[in-house]
DNA sequence: GCCGTTTTCGGCCCGACTGTTTTCAGTCG
């Protein structure tokens, strides 16, 4: 079962996208749009809130509150309802092909009946476009392929992957004579989980030579667009890359407008209008004269309209732009910060490198300590006995590892009914516990709400590992309350991972947004495998930025005697 | 439909590229 949230969330986007289809106001299209990410990603629960606490929610008006309420009542509101009867909902899918709006889709229904892709398809074979304005044979050609495209994936990629194709984009672009500054932005720049398409900003005083040298990178599949100051290319990695160049004295502007989101830019650009100024990527303007005030770099932009240099990852429009005009943004948590991994593995269990390897692997990191935590026992493929565990803590204790503590830990496996693999006495013995589901992820909402509280309550379990247990793509987060798990591990001081394998990225921002706001602490752990993975710790530290975490708030950027004390979780 | 340092009406971000247009609409980010 969804969080109320999210379906209204999802039905005002439905709205919004009806709204465009039919040729509505785009204003009131946008107004929606706005309410449903402010719904979504809000930290009450609209279902328990009134038309009053609904219309605290900014962009959430008296009419939208009367919609939410309807909803909530009736499962549907009448007005969206309205609009379905006349517009299947074929038709909004026929939007999702690359280059096909709202306003072609509308006309592909009205004139031609078209309500599906398939539909489209047949459609464009049989060359019933060829009468419609507006679609030549170019428009034709493209649609073919954007559903080819479409069919073949058309989705977004991990954040490893999209980072390797970046760094070597801007790696073989930076080479090129003439690019002054070479760096990406987008949503990877702001650290989103998963990645869409890539954005390569570049400054150069003539953009040929780095389009040209652009267009014949190695992997670039496909030439999408082919302009002078942007050019777009697909790339056999799955991943399209978007390159923009301007004038180096832009780079400022340029970057801010590139890195988005879209919904920052545009609340960025409204405090400009409201200053009567316009703010676009080649600089911050007077909005009368057109003189440029403004554009060398971000803090010099922010600075201009009143804000504080805005971190990437917080540029979501979920509250940085009011938090930056009260100065009052997080300072937040960074790799830097990050004093040791809590959570990784070795060849004990199925880890690929040794006990040594690993430990060597992490004090070259840095760091000040780390922990083992290989699987206890319940997780019977890996063949954990209380001897080997026992055998593998006197090499932890023998192992010198130059100015970084070792500490001996387990990830325990949290059972059905919330128990673990061994009782109090044995786990006395570990420096820590992490706990994680591994098995039975459909127990129902009540039963797993009641296992994971159950695992924060044993005074042994310090942190919960990968919360959710959702792997990116391939398996949904589980169905607990999480409001309920998270009050549970503020009272009885358990910790929520924020595992940082690309594939997890569990918790995410949005439940981590929601986890502190009930006093929890956070360890973001690499959950390594191999002595590469230590390097993801980079991804969750992004995802914890993403949810506004500070070091006050990540408990393996303590210091190791603070640490220790959260550890005992009470316990005499 | 929302909102307010141009306030209760009249605005609402801005520019690049494409394809089909003879001057611009649609799409995208």
């Amino acid at each position: 079962m969804a969080r109320a949230n999210d379906e209204v969330s999802a039905l005002f986007q439905e709205y919004a996208d009806l709204i465009s289809i039919t040729g509505g106001d785009a204003f009131r299209a946008r107004v929606y749009e706005k309410a449903a990410r402010a719904i979504g990603g809000h930290h009450a629960d609209v279902s328990q809130l009134d038309v009053k606490g609904l219309q605290e929610i900014p962009g959430v008006g008296k009419s939208i509150a009367e919609k939410v309420i309807e909803y909530l009542g009736s499962g549907r509101v009448s007005a969206v309802e309205e609009l379905r009867a006349r517009i299947p909902a074929g038709v909004r899918r026929l939007t999702t092909i690359p280059s096909l709006g709202p306003r072609k889709a509308l006309m592909l229904y009205e004139e031609l009946g078209i309500s599906s892709i398939d539909e489209l398809a047949d459609a464009i074979h049989e060359e019933r476009l060829r009468d419609l304005k507006g679609f030549g044979p170019r428009t034709e050609e493209k649609l073919l392929h954007g559903i080819d495209l479409l069919r073949a994936s058309g989705r977004r990629v991990l954040v490893d992957v999209a980072t390797d194709l970046a760094e070597e984009v801007v790696a073989a672009l930076s080479e090129v004579s003439g690019v002054q500054r070479c760096e990406y932005a987008g949503s990877l720049r702001r650290g989103r989980e998963t990645i869409g398409d890539i954005d390569v900003l570049v400054t150069a005083r003539r953009a040929g030579p780095v389009m040209r040298a652009f267009t014949e990178l190695p992997y670039v599949s496909e030439v999408i667009a082919h302009g002078e100051k942007k050019t777009s290319v697909r790339t056999d990695r799955g991943l399209a890359v978007d390159l923009r160049v301007v004038p180096p004295d832009s780079w400022g502007a340029a970057l801010l407008y590139f890195t988005g989101s879209k919904a920052h830019n545009i609340r960025v650009r409204e405090i400009a209008v409201h200053q009567k100024l316009k703010l676009s990527e080649y600089g911050l303007f007077d909005a009368e004269s057109g003189k440029k005030i403004v554009s060398r770099t971000e803090e010099d932009v922010y600075a201009r309209l009143g804000l504080p240099w805005i971190p990437p990852t917080l540029r979501e429009d979920r509250g940085e732009i009011e938090a930056g005009l009260r100065d009052e943004l997080p300072d937040l948590v960074t790799e830097a910060d990050v004093r040791g991994d809590l959570h990784t593995h070795t060849d004990l269990t199925d880890g690929l490198a040794s006990l040594e390897d690993m430990v060597a692997a992490a004090a070259e990191r840095g760091y000040a300590y780390y922990a083992i935590t290989d699987h206890g026992p319940d997780l019977y493929m890996q063949r954990m006995t209380d001897e080997r565990m026992l055998a593998q803590r006197e090499r932890v204790h023998k192992l010198k590892a130059k100015r970084m503590r070792l500490l001996h830990g387990v990830e325990l496996n949290i059972a059905p009914d919330g128990g673990v693999d061994w009782p109090e006495e044995f786990l006395d013995g570990f420096d820590l516990c992490v706990a994680s589901v591994h098995s039975h992820f459909d127990q129902g909402r009540a039963a797993l709400t009641r296992r994971l509280v159950r695992a924060c309550e044993n005074p042994y379990v310090n942190i919960i590992g990968h919360p959710t247990t959702r792997l990116i793509g391939k398996r949904p987060p589980i169905d607990a309350d999480l409001d309920e798990v998270f009050a549970a591990c503020a009272r009885t001081g358990t910790a929520l991972e924020i595992n940082a394998h690309p594939d997890r990225l569990d918790l995410g921002d949005e439940h981590i947004l929601r986890a502190k706001r009930h006093g929890v602490r956070f360890a973001i752990d690499s959950d390594a495998h191999a002595v590469p993975h230590l390097a993801n710790l980079r991804h969750g530290v992004a995802t914890a930025q993403r949810g506004w975490l500070t070091k006050d708030d990540v408990i393996n950027t303590w210091t190791l005697t603070r640490l220790r004390r959260f550890l005992r979780k009470g316990r005499s």
